[in-house]
RNA sequence: UCCUCGGUAGCUCAGCUGGUAGAGCAGGUGACUGUUAAUCACCCUGUCGGGGGUUCGAAUCCCUCCCGAGGAGCCA
């Protein structure tokens, strides 16, 4: 057993080793019987592609075990890398030891070797990460991941861990979910009817951050530029292909930045996560291109010309015009609906689309008052196939405003009072915004639905494990 | 939460206007083949989502609940 490196299967196919006594270990995608040796088809979740294995009836354990081999099996295969002379694949193992970790039984075995429904594969949230697509989706999403930090790192920004428990809501942004250590039984027996929050475990309400922006504001006015990526939470009950109750966002906050560079950094991280994505994972990418979106890579392009850019006002004249049979009557002053957005990504400019300056009745308090009075530096990226996957706006740096816009909002100013402070002392233009990070892995695999990008959704009624 | 469509074998589905179920794949057995979601033959598989009702009789009709999908609202 000497002589023998153990290699994932992506390095081995991307670079084979001819010749080489290769030792891989992964699990039995399929196996085909001939009459003196087998086929099997090894995968070990490094790459889209598996590994042939030829294993023929010299193998000790050839009739004991090979021939008992099912899908799901685990296995330990060393053996001598060849070129292969069937079509299908360049290279091939061909086994001199084969050796079983574990059986999976076929008759309680859930997955196929043929292609499963994502439906089905949803009830398997332990198991479908074996299957090609959802491994080539965590590849993706992993890499993703690592290329958002890489891309803010080099730019000097600094990551801040904003914190999951907090005390602050970020209006507008969601109902939370809150975070107590009260018995609630004994609660629910008591005949009071307020919940008493200062007898809790942080002597206040407390629940699940729904945005870590209005924390990371308190770091951009201290270290200059930052960035939160980290789960957050919404106790909406929301059920759409779209929303999780737990996904994971991406928000950047600059200090000393206006609307136009936080538009101009949007379009930057997303162009530069595509064409990462396009580098990285060509095979995981192809995957799904090929059968579950075939016009997945040519979307994606569109991702790397300038992304259009109107104000709000503009978009609801491109809208009047349109004469599209809204079912939501278009009027200055109205939200956007998906109908809306959908019409000018898919429609009027088959492409990423940003929306800026937004009627201020419709934006939370913190969003920049324009001169106009009437609107607020707000903007979003609109993508074709899925809507809204940035969110963002120049913050309000006047105190003055600021108190005029929590006043008019009816946001009470005792409750925050220290980001008031941040616009008392010293304080700085600054803007950012929030990237749905599942919403960008739907756009960039193609897939149909956002319990389909993470590993373990959370959604109205089901948090498996 | 609202609207629409679904829930029948391990999976994907068929089962028209009521007469208690079927096909492909998977699985098993055998054959065959440098095979590729292999092929061929044979075999096995069901509380027809749960509960209630109408009927001589319900997978099929009605009510209700649960679950899923698509769309909407909310948003990322």
């Amino acid at each position: 057993m000497t002589d023998i490196s153990s290699q994932r299967l992506n390095k081995i196919i991307s670079n084979p080793p001819w010749g080489a006594t290769l030792e891989i270990k992964g699990w039995l995608k399929s196996k085909r019987d001939a009459k003196d040796f087998s086929f099997l088809d090894v995968g070990d979740g490094s790459c889209v592609q598996g590994l042939q294995v030829i294993a023929d009836s010299s193998l000790a354990n050839y009739q004991s075990e090979i021939k008992k081999l099912t899908s799901g099996c685990s296995l330990r295969i060393v053996g001598v890398l060849q070129k292969s002379p069937a079509k299908g694949q360049s290279a091939e193992l061909i086994a001199q030891a084969i050796s079983v970790y574990g059986w999976a039984d076929p008759d309680h075995y859930p997955l196929q070797k043929k292609r499963q429904s994502f439906e089905f594969l949803r009830t398997l949230p332990h198991l479908r990460g074996r299957t090609n697509s959802m491994g080539a989706m965590i590849r993706i999403r992993s890499r993703l991941s690592y290329a958002i930090h890489h891309f803010f790192q080099e730019r000097g920004f600094h990551q801040i861990h904003t914190p999951v428990i907090t005390t602050s809501d970020c209006e507008g942004a969601g109902e939370m979910f809150t975070v107590t250590s009260l018995d609630l039984d004994q609660l629910m027996a008591s005949p009071a009817q307020q919940v008493d929050f200062s007898k809790d475990f942080f002597g206040q309400k407390a629940g699940l951050t729904v945005s870590g922006q209005l924390e990371a504001e308190t770091y951009a006015q201290a270290v200059g530029n930052v960035y939160t990526f980290g789960p957050t939470f919404r106790a909406e009950n929301s059920n759409t292909s779209r929303h999780l109750a737990e996904f994971w966002m991406v928000e950047p906050e600059m200090a000393f930045c206006d609307l136009e560079g936080d538009m101009d950094l949007a379009e930057e991280l997303l162009q530069y996560l595509v064409a990462d994505i396009l580098a990285s994972c060509p095979e995981d990418l192809g995957l799904f291109n090929s059968f579950v979106d075939k016009g997945l890579l040519a979307r994606l392009a569109t991702m790397q010309e300038p992304f259009q850019r109107l104000t709000y006002s503009e978009a609801i004249d491109h809208l009047l015009a349109s004469k599209q049979p809204f079912e939501y009557p278009v009027s200055w002053g109205i939200d956007l609906h998906s109908e809306h957005e959908k019409y000018l990504t898919d429609s009027l400019f088959h492409g990423p689309v940003m929306v800026s300056n937004y009627p201020k009745g419709i934006k939370p308090f913190y969003m920049r008052l324009n001169d106009d009075c009437k609107t607020v530096a707000a903007m979003d990226v609109l993508i074709p196939g899925i809507g809204e996957i940035i969110g963002g706006s120049q913050r309000e740096e006047r105190l003055d405003i600021l108190q005029q816009r929590m006043a008019d909002g009816g946001v009470a100013e005792e409750e925050y009072q220290w980001y008031i402070d941040l616009r008392r002392f010293g304080t700085v233009p600054h803007a950012g915004f929030g990237l749905g990070f599942e919403r960008l892995v739907l756009f960039i695999t193609g897939l149909s639905n956002i319990r389909d990008v993470i590993p373990f959704p959370r959604t109205p009624g089901s948090a498996a494990l």
